[in-house]
DNA sequence: TCTAATATATATCAATTATGTTAATTAACA
DNA sequence: TGTTAATTAACATAATTGATATATATTAGA
């Protein structure tokens, strides 16, 4: 029963999912998103994960941050990072499926 | 039976998915892919529907050109787009899938 | 407590790319 | 030639990126 959508609103949802999309639209930061998908894993981690710079991580875990798409949590002298909400396992998933092969270590294919 | 992914194939695999992605990090880009999946349509109907510049337009259809994401198709006086492949329309529905009600006009609504 | 080491974050700088605005150009055709 | 459709160019500004340097936070050890 979907009500007609007028393109004021179409382009507000664009707004929003061009953004998201402008955010791992960076090999690095779909990479991150990936690998937290996995579940909560620290800095050293997806260093090593990743293999990128150290600062250049850091800020592209910024940035995941500042869109409220990752959380980060202290623990002693690491910080723990995981996704904040569904959007981006949900995205992961549904451009996992687009693409075949899931960049995750994961069986499903589905 | 996946085989496991090596950091190299991950790390080309995510260049390719988030090239794609930095072209659709544009909401209007966005919207002229979600336009095409309906079918092709010529530069100044996009032009009416997504309600962007002229010049504008023919900027992104070329890079979606470039990208080899679309196609057009000159008929007299006016050029047809429409979808190279179904790369784009698989990660729109992709989007939809993972975005809840689809920026498409289609009533499908997962 | 002072210092060093480790983990992470921020800052700086140069190079590139993206963006919006506007103007000029080409293409097709009456 | 004039007109409509579309593309390209030119320009200013801003954002992104990589490389590198510096700063902060936390803990361990002398």
């Amino acid at each position: 029963m979907s009500k007609p959508l007028r393109i004021v609103d179409l382009k507000q949802r664009a707004e929003e999912v061009s953004g998201l999309l402008k955010i791992l639209s960076h090999p690095n930061r779909l990479l991150i998103a990936c690998a937290l998908t996995e579940g909560e894993k620290n800095v050293s981690v997806l260093e090593t994960e990743i293999d990128v710079p150290q600062p250049h991580l850091s800020r592209d875990l910024g940035r995941l941050r500042d869109a409220g798409l990752v959380k980060a949590r202290r623990e002693s002298k690491n910080v723990h990072y995981s996704l904040a909400d569904d959007r981006l396992s949900n995205l992961i998933d549904a451009l996992c499926n687009a693409f075949g092969p899931k960049p995750k270590t994961n069986s499903r294919v589905r």
